[in-house]
DNA sequence: AATCATTTTTAGTCTCATCTAAAAATATTT
DNA sequence: AAATATTTTTAGATGAGACTAAAAATGATT
C-alpha cells in the first residue's frame, strides 16, 4: 500500500523530474513539499524501499517505473476531479486546487474509469494540463510561452503555469480564459512587457504574467 | 481540526447511541471501529478535551452539541456521496460503501453544497437511508419492519438494513427494489416466514429476509 | 457480602511522519 | 588545494493513533 504522504512525494519529483527521470534535489523536494530535508531524506529511503524510486546518497532521487506510474495515476486522478469539480460543481478553476489534492487520495479504480467516461474522457484538466491514461501514458501538449511568440502570430490560451489564487484571479479579471485566441501585437524591449489582443479587447501584460501563459498554435 | 480517525468515532457514537444521545460503551465502539477498547479509552478522551463528547469513566460516552452536528455532517457526506457513485457513476448499491467511507473526509462546504445541488438534493441515500441537512436535521423515515405489518395492508419498501453483496443480489434477482409497493398477504407461524404482493407478483420471503426489510406506510 | 467475571482504564510500546540539531559530504570561493 | 559555504544525512525527539498486558472498577453469582 502506498500511503497518502508517499503519493504526495512521487508527485513532487515526478513533477520536479520530469516525470521523475532526472535526479531532484533533497531540498528541492523539501520545498514543494513544504518540509523539511531531513523529511525528505527519511522519505525517500522509504520509496527506495518499496522500489518506487532510485536513491543514491547525496545524489538526487529518481523514479522507478512502477514510481512513475504510481505517480502519473495520482495526477491523473488529481485533474479529472479537477474537471469535475469545473464540469459539473461550478467551481472556479482557482478554487478546484486544493478541494483536488484531497480526492486525489481516493482509492478506487472503479471510481477513476467511471468518472473518466461521466466527463467525456478529458484530455486536459481546467488549466490546460494533459491527464495522464491509465497506463500513464499522456501526450505533453505543444504549448510555447508566450513571449516566444512573434508578433503578428496568434494561437489558443492552453495552459497556465501559475495556479495561485492571486494569478488566477487576475485572469478571471481580465477575461483571460483557456481556450481564448491570444494575438501577440507588440513585445517591448524595455520592461519585457506584451501587447495583446483578444477577441474582446486589447491589453498590455507584464513580463511576470506572460511567463505564465502558454498557446498552443496548431489545434 | 477534526482528524479522520475523530470522525469515525463521532460517527460510531452517533449511530450506536441514538444519534449520541443514549451513552455507548467503550466495547460497543471498539467492536464497530474495530479497535481495542484501549484505543477507544484514548479517543473518548481526545474527543472530550475537545469538547465534541461527553465522557465520564465506566459510564459510556454521548455527544455534545457539536459533537452530534460534526458526527451529522459527516453522514450527510457520505449518504450524498453514495447517492452521486449510484446515479451518476453506475455503481451498484453494494459497492458504494467503502468508496464512501473515504470520500466522508473530504472537507469543502462548496463540494457538499453543490454535489447536493448536483443530485437534486436528495432526500435518501440508495439504502432508503435519510440525509441529514445542513444543520444535521433529518426527518426519521418513519418506516416499520415488514413483520409488523398486518396481513392485507401494503407500504413502499424504504429502507435495508443488510447491505451485504449476497442480499442485495438476492433483492435484485426477485426484482424487490426501493420505492416498490409490498402488500404483506399472509404470515406463517410455522417458519416466521411471509407471503407478500409486489406489482409483477406473488412470492414468499423467509424471516431472515424480511427482518433486512423495512416498508413506509405514509408517503 | 464475598467471590468471580467482565468491562474499562492505565501504563508502556510500536509505527508513521514529522521535526531540530549536529555531523558528514559535496560544492564553491579565494 | 585550503577554507568556507551549502546541502544532505544521521541521530534523537515528538505527537497521532494504534496495540498488549496488567490494574482497577463495575456487575453478576452464589
Amino acid at each position: 500500500m502506498v500511503t497518502r504522504s508517499e503519493e504526495n512525494y512521487l508527485k513532487a519529483i515526478y513533477h520536479l523530474g520530469k516525470q521523475g527521470t532526472v535526479a531532484v534535489s533533497t531540498n528541492a523536494i523539501a520545498e514543494k513539499i513544504e518540509s523539511k530535508a531531513s523529511s525528505v531524506t527519511d522519505m525517500i529511503k522509504k520509496l527506495a524501499e518499496k522500489n518506487l524510486a532510485n536513491y543514491i546518497k547525496y545524489q538526487g532521487v529518481t523514479l522507478t517505473e512502477s514510481g512513475r506510474l504510481a505517480a502519473a495515476l495520482v495526477i491523473r486522478k488529481h485533474r479529472l476531479w479537477e474537471v469535475f469539480l469545473v464540469e459539473k460543481l461550478n467551481f472556479t478553476w482557482d478554487e478546484v486546487h486544493d478541494v483536488a489534492e484531497q480526492l486525489e487520495h481516493i482509492k478506487s479504480p472503479k471510481l477513476v474509469n467511471e468518472l473518466d467516461a461521466l466527463l467525456g474522457f478529458p484530455t486536459h484538466d481546467p488549466h490546460g494540463d494533459p491527464i495522464p491514461d491509465k497506463d500513464g501514458h499522456y501526450t505533453p501538449l505543444k504549448s510555447v510561452n508566450i513571449l516566444e511568440v512573434e508578433p503578428g502570430n496568434e494561437g489558443v490560451l492552453a495552459r497556465v503555469i501559475d495556479s495561485s489564487d492571486v494569478f488566477l484571479k487576475y485572469l478571471n479579471k481580465n477575461n483571460l480564459a483557456l481556450g481564448d485566441t491570444i494575438k501577440v501585437l507588440d513585445f517591448e524591449p524595455f520592461d519585457h512587457s506584451l501587447t495583446i489582443e483578444t477577441a474582446t479587447k486589447k491589453m498590455i501584460i507584464s513580463n511576470a504574467v506572460a511567463k505564465n501563459l502558454f498557446i498552443s498554435q496548431e489545434l
